[in-house]
DNA sequence: CGTAGACCCTGCGCGC
DNA sequence: TGCGCGCAGGGTCTAC
């Protein structure tokens, strides 16, 4: 489900909805997602208050303090990883728990804030504020797509010695951040880029051009609340409408908008890559 | 070191 | 209507 895009609209809507909110009880009802849960870690969250929403990556971060004694350097911070199927929204407290509701932070308003993940790719884990920067999950990721630091000097710069195809690459969270299947397609597409295109031959106006792109498409989705294919929705259950907008992706065997040409579908690192074999080289 | 592939898991839509 | 198959927005680990 999520990329950075529907990442970052999930937090700007819960914000103003679970700021300053007090955790009151966590309640973990599953044993594991992709990695098991830290019982003791999670449940020193009850009592907290939440204090900021960040997102680094598609990892949202949920900032929180005391609620009472603040600024005793007590912070912790809630990571949550939707994976592929994973949903976080606010629902009334008495609302009975859904079919693969993993977890659920209690808020003193009555909501909870749950966790539905089917495919149970997500991961949930609970660090102290200060320690998150040099944890393992983070401490090799890329820059922000969205920030000045990437453009196509940096790719540029990361794609030397290596090799393969460009959309990996782009994929690659060491490289870049945030860009996962759809909007990796989608980008690639806006620069007539093949996304079997080697590295090393790609030249430094394409790199600008796809880091162009990537900003744009990203920038995009948020402003139209996300891709919404089967299950995304945001923290109160709206859905996306950045899947009207795709150009490519999804649309194998449809003429490309561009040139006319049949979109195509092919597997590249194990996943379903659409390209318009007429305007992509 | 970088790269390719397997794997984690459930649900859905499709063809038969 | 039911069954089996392929497919799915992510990340990590292993083998080479």
């Amino acid at each position: 489900m999520p990329e950075l895009p529907e990442v970052e609209v999930l937090r700007l809507s819960l914000l103003p909805r679970i700021l300053e909110q007090r955790i009151e009880r966590v309640e973990i009802r599953s044993p594991a997602l992709r990695e098991p849960f830290d019982r003791r870690a999670l449940q020193r969250l009850a009592g907290q208050e939440i204090a900021w929403l960040r997102r680094r990556s598609k990892y949202l971060l949920i900032d929180t303090r005391p609620a009472e004694e603040p600024g005793t350097g007590r912070e912790h911070t809630l990571v949550i990883h939707l994976g592929m199927s994973g949903r976080l929204t606010l629902v009334d407290s008495a609302k009975p728990p859904e079919k693969h509701e993993h977890i659920a932070f209690h808020l003193r308003s009555g909501q909870r804030l749950r966790l539905v993940d089917p495919r149970r790719f997500g991961l949930v884990f609970c660090r102290r504020t200060e320690d998150l920067e040099a944890d393992r999950k983070f401490l090799h990721l890329g820059p922000e797509p969205l920030e000045s630091e990437f453009g196509g000097h940096h790719l540029q710069e990361r794609a030397k010695n290596r090799r393969g195809p460009v959309k990996t690459f782009l994929m690659d969270a060491r490289v870049v951040v945030g860009v996962g299947n759809i909007y990796a397609c989608e980008s690639l597409w806006r620069t007539r880029l093949h996304p079997m295109r080697s590295v090393g031959r790609v030249s430094a106006a394409t790199w600008d051009r796809l880091a162009g792109n990537v900003k744009t498409v990203l920038s995009e989705a948020i402003g139209e609340g996300g891709t919404t294919l089967n299950d995304f929705a945001d923290g109160e259950g709206n859905a996306g409408y950045f899947q009207v907008s795709l150009n490519v992706y999804g649309r194998d065997g449809e003429p490309c908008l561009r040139c006319g040409r049949n979109i195509r579908r092919r597997v590249l690192g194990g996943r379903g890559t659409f390209y318009c074999p007429g305007c992509q080289h």
